[in-house]
DNA sequence: TGAAATGTTGGGGCG
DNA sequence: ACGCCCCAACATTTC
């Protein structure tokens, strides 16, 4: 009998597109498929409490489909080299291939094993399951990496279409015999008291639920996006973006779907929808291409000047925006829809991440460690170029003096208050004229909702007197 | 993928 | 009829 293939598992939790596993079956060995749990070489950016509820339902998932394909996922845990070298040893496996990741730590780590075990005789080869485009695949005309959105987007664009979709293997080969493997309970991936029951109302992790998630966006809410997307009260984005985080879902399977329904339902708006949808899919392409390019990110400022800007230190202030308690409505109910769901919708994530950081001046590094333990969706290109988008300093970022005004977005965007009274139920009886205002409605909050932590034109004043103090320098 | 300040225009009230 | 003022509506500039 032939030697058995590992196919190592890490965020690509998924049977179809998945290359893989593809390659792997593909050549009718025997197939073992793995999962190490390894968050101390994550470090400092090892999976929040969030993605860790959602790691352990994608996993269980990812278990059953292997199940139903005649095969298992074996478990893990401690140092992948160590666990890889055991198990190539127990299986007499002489072969191991990967999904490649692009975070920092995880480059360096992947590099050392695969040089290590190469050395040692071994096959190990990666794969592409998780980006349109290779990092090192896309530059500028003078061979550097773009750092202005819409030109990397139109050289991605200029491209040739993703290749298709490879299909899930029906039927997977096993080995002559299983190797141990951990319990996942005994992970404690699950939060001890139960703060999660919203994460269960929310939504099915897994590449089924994924796969839920796009049918839905292409069949119900694409036609509209380009203006619902904008509207936190309206169920009118993808919530791709956890699958996407987990590769429960690749991006080729994304744009082909999107392609094909543009394709076969000739409504009014699909394309445009398509258009604009297809470019949040760019943003996440040019998150990773960065991170990949630029790795100190995570921690520091792309642009060199903000590196002395004169943050505070306001510790009851960053309480008061963790907790939702800011007494401005929609950074509230923001702030309170991820706590009870690990996500928040985009419009109002750019909303509190400005009020963060420039209505409080707390260093965005703050607003980015707590996103990281609070979203399912926490993923570090994606949230570094949030944040540093927010703040000013990134690529493409929006300037320093750009600052949203919390009850200008909230009457432009939620203008019946629809989001706010979801999440904020205090101000049921507060007028929709004045729902984003309360504290001018005349109606006693006292002892249920704040006033503002801050008063915003103010706030706004000393930001940019910290501006002009930073570009002095 | 802003907001506020400042500038311009034009309609209408009114002496 | 005419000039003047007010101010909303819109455009431009500035932070």
């Amino acid at each position: 009998m032939s030697t058995p293939i590992l196919v190592l598992f890490r965020r690509d939790l998924r049977l179809e597109d998945n290359p893989a596993l593809a390659e792997a079956a593909r050549q009718k060995r025997p197939v073992i498929p793995l999962y190490i749990w390894a968050p101390d070489e994550e470090a400092p950016w090892a999976p929040g409490a969030a993605s860790r509820w959602w790691l352990h339902h994608s996993l269980t998932a990812l278990s059953e489909s292997l199940e139903r394909a005649g095969s298992r996922l074996i478990l893990r845990s401690g140092s992948s080299e160590e666990e890889l070298r055991k198990l190539l040893k127990s299986t007499k496996a002489d072969t191991i291939y990967w999904n490649r990741l692009y975070d920092p730590a995880l480059i360096r780590r992947d590099s050392r094993i695969k040089s290590a075990l190469r050395a040692d005789g071994y096959t190990v080869k990666s794969f592409n399951g998780a980006l349109l485009n290779e990092p090192w695949e896309i530059q500028n005309k003078s061979g550097n990496p773009f750092q202005v959105f819409t030109p990397f987007w139109k050289a991605c664009l200029a491209k040739t279409d993703p290749a298709e979709s490879l299909p899930a293997p029906r039927k997977l080969g096993a080995p002559a015999k299983w190797p141990a493997s951990d319990g996942l309970k005994t992970w404690k991936l699950l939060p001890t008291i139960d703060w999660d029951t919203g994460f269960y109302e929310a939504w099915t992790p897994g590449e089924r639920g994924g796969r839920k998630a796009l049918d839905r966006f292409t069949d119900e809410a694409m036609a509209s996006y380009h203006g619902d997307r904008d509207i936190p009260g309206v169920h009118g984005t993808s919530r791709l973006s956890p699958h996407l985080h987990f590769g429960e879902i690749g991006p080729r399977q994304v744009w082909h779907a999107v392609q094909e329904a543009t394709a076969s339902q000739r409504v009014k708006g699909m394309v445009k929808g398509a258009e604009t949808y297809l470019r949040e899919v760019g943003w996440r392409e040019f998150a990773h291409h960065l991170l990949f390019h630029f790795p100190h990110t995570p921690e520091k400022p792309l642009r060199g000047e903000f590196s002395d800007f004169p943050w505070r230190t306001d510790t009851k202030g960053l309480k008061a925006w963790q907790k939702g308690l800011t007494g401005y409505p929609l950074v509230d109910a923001g702030m309170r829809e991820l706590w009870h769901t690990g996500w928040m919708h985009n419009r109002v994530r750019m909303v509190v991440a400005s009020f963060l950081v420039k209505d409080l001046l707390i260093p965005w590094q703050e607003g980015a460690k707590w996103f990281w333990d609070t979203l399912v969706d926490a993923d570090l290109a994606n949230n570094t170029l949030g944040w540093q988008w927010t703040a000013g300093c990134g690529a493409d970022a929006a300037p320093f003096f750009r600052i949203f005004n919390p009850v200008l977005q909230g009457e432009k965007f939620d203008p019946k208050g629809d989001y706010v009274r979801k999440w904020v139920p205090e101000l049921k009886d507060v007028p929709d004229k004045l729902i984003h205002k309360p504290w001018a409605s005349g109606v006693n909050l006292k002892g249920r909702y704040p006033a503002p932590v801050i008063d915003h034109a103010m706030a706004r004043d000393r930001a940019l007197e910290a501006l002009s103090q930073t570009k002095k320098i």
